[in-house]
DNA sequence: GGCGTTTTCGAACGGGTGTTCGAACGCAAT
DNA sequence: ATTGCGTTCGAACACCCGTTCGAAAACGCC
């Protein structure tokens, strides 16, 4: 009916939603047996336990979004959607955009990114952290890139920001949206993108270009 | 030694640290004997149960920052630290940095606060949500001051942020800081608070002030 | 049919969980 | 010395946890 491959992923997905619901630690190995329609102990066929089950959902979603993001700034550089040559304004754009769509359409995973990003231990919970660090890190080039671009234009006017505790702000406008967003309401995802984009060029660029 | 609500405050504040450091779920009531000093069934006697503290723990926390927030946004309204009257803006940016101030100097209650939001249930869950519209509403009530006293200058230009948005995404900026923040490093709070200032005043204002 | 491999799962194990209960304590008032 | 009261806690209870194991089922292949 389905292959090795099929079924575990199907298993990962049942624990994504369930973990999303729940919380991982509020969640027991009958709960997601439940949920995946297998049987306790058949699950041990295909994951070697509970923190690794949250390892390989994490670490997939990880290596997703960041494949995601590299194309979405890709395309951007080299003219995106609309016509044109993008510049680093458009590219931050991209991955902004990017990371917010991302979020909104696989929200369980990305719940369960956000929130537990400490419920793993040791080498497991090393690895994830080096997958967010080289994340985080495309995200701090392009606002680098976005700086180089602007090269303090008359030396006057207030300090520049930070551009690491610009970016770690930035981030928490995006992953706080698993808290409170709703996608059946109102707000659509690219309003909700528009936003943060808005908040953060305008806000950040505001010392670099203005006055 | 010590009277009842100093022992019962005093538990409270241990557990407030267990529970930061390795999550509510995580932590068992034989971890908080230990880290407070009392056995495990003498707990119990200032306490209902693991969840009842939990409960005590964010409505005490919550209750507090309401306040400071309320007294720190009159006093700016007032004409605050130096001079001046106090308009919106003021009284914004006096809010936010009430705010990450207290969330660096109550680390552990801070981070429980926001991390924990989902792991109360029933009636206790209930009451918490509601604390936190309240609060929430603070805010977002300040920034429609902001949004009135602008009253679209020309009618053209583009269009306006949703407030409601912004001020989520507001929140997100403050309350992703117990995620990266570290108070020995080399940013402090006051840099740190300007930079959320900066962002949400430039960014959001930028639509209704400017072009 | 028979056979080897892959896949499933009921049942059990050892251990940790939150909570309770009744006895014991310290100590001032009688 | 005794009473009563606020406080402490060792021991136990009932339950749920993640994981294992050996047997049974399902399957493709000869």
């Amino acid at each position: 009916m389905m292959d090795f491959d099929s079924r575990r992923e199907a298993l990962l997905a049942a624990a994504a939603s369930v973990f999303a619901a729940r919380g991982y630690h509020r969640t027991s190995m009958r709960d997601l047996a439940r949920a995946s329609g297998m049987s306790l102990a058949g699950m041990y066929y295909y994951v070697a336990g509970k923190e690794d089950l949250l390892y390989q959902l994490q670490r997939s979603a990880f290596e997703r979004v960041r494949r995601g993001a590299e194309e979405a700034v890709a395309a951007a550089g080299r003219g995106g959607v609309g016509g044109g040559e993008g510049g680093p304004e458009e590219r931050l754009r991209a991955f902004i955009l990017h990371h917010v769509t991302f979020f909104a359409t696989h929200r369980d995973e990305m719940k369960v990114l956000s929130h537990e990003a400490e419920s793993l231990t040791g080498a497991r919970l090393e690895e994830v952290r080096e997958l967010k660090k080289a994340y985080v890190g495309l995200c701090d080039a392009l606002v680098a890139e976005l700086d180089a671009a602007a090269e303090a234009p008359a030396g006057g006017g207030g300090t520049r920001l930070n551009r690491h505790v610009a970016v770690y702000t930035l981030f928490g406008m995006m992953n706080w949206i698993y808290t409170w967003y709703d996608p059946a309401g109102p707000v659509g995802i690219a309003e909700l993108a528009e936003t943060i984009c808005r908040l953060f060029l305008n806000g950040y660029a505001a010392e670099v270009h203005v006055r």
